[in-house]
DNA sequence: ATTATGTATGCAGGATGACGCATATATTAT
DNA sequence: ATAATATATGCGTCATCCTGCATACATAAT
């Protein structure tokens, strides 16, 4: 039986699961934008996109308003760069390791 | 079409993505053990263990060698630490904010 | 060779996730 | 009221994940 908090971290790390979640984040990674920018910058369909944004948004890593006919996006704290960032440089650190062992 | 790292980061988050594999890192933590410790830790059968010890070692987090019969596991990148301690702060902040909000 | 021990794997079930398509909802403009 | 726009949701389908059970595999002991 993990602790709570095991649990909840496992659901913050299956919502950053998917690429297009993350890819969504790097968006929103200069200020919050409408769904109607981020659609077409990630060349997806618009349910699949607003689907993903539920996603992040019930785990509390975004958060939304309307402006008229828009919804607007927005992380609602930075510290979830600093965790992608870690996660790009365990994948460096490991893929110089491959580097060494196979050539 | 998400870069190949974006992919990749989405990959160690799913690994991730499971109470029962954070609960083996943090088994981890201090230093490495073989399954017939990490098995009754976690009071789960050992197949299914088996099984999440995989997933993290497919993904090149975990990595093993054999000692007699047993088969010891330990963590290649310590920087992995790194990742769950910041998605618990993140978690503390969040959890916080809500308190802020609801009380 | 046989037996015992520790670990991994095959298979089947149910659960969950992602996607495409159509459509509902909310807001604005006419 | 009607139409247009932006976003969300319902539904079906296919794929993937998690688990339990049985069993295979590897190593050591007798």
């Amino acid at each position: 039986m993990p602790s709570e908090v095991i649990v909840y971290e496992s659901e913050i790390f299956k919502a950053l699961a998917h690429p297009t979640r993350i890819q969504i984040l790097h968006l929103l990674r200069d200020g919050e934008r409408c769904v109607c920018e981020i659609v077409p910058a990630l060349e997806m369909e618009q349910p699949n996109v607003s689907r993903h944004l539920h996603v992040l948004k019930k785990e509390g890593i975004l958060s939304s308003y309307k402006e008229g006919l828009r919804v607007i996006y927005r992380v609602n704290d930075p510290k979830i760069f600093e965790l992608l960032d870690l996660c790009k440089e365990l994948l460096k650190n490991h893929w110089e390791k491959r580097q060494k062992t196979f050539v």
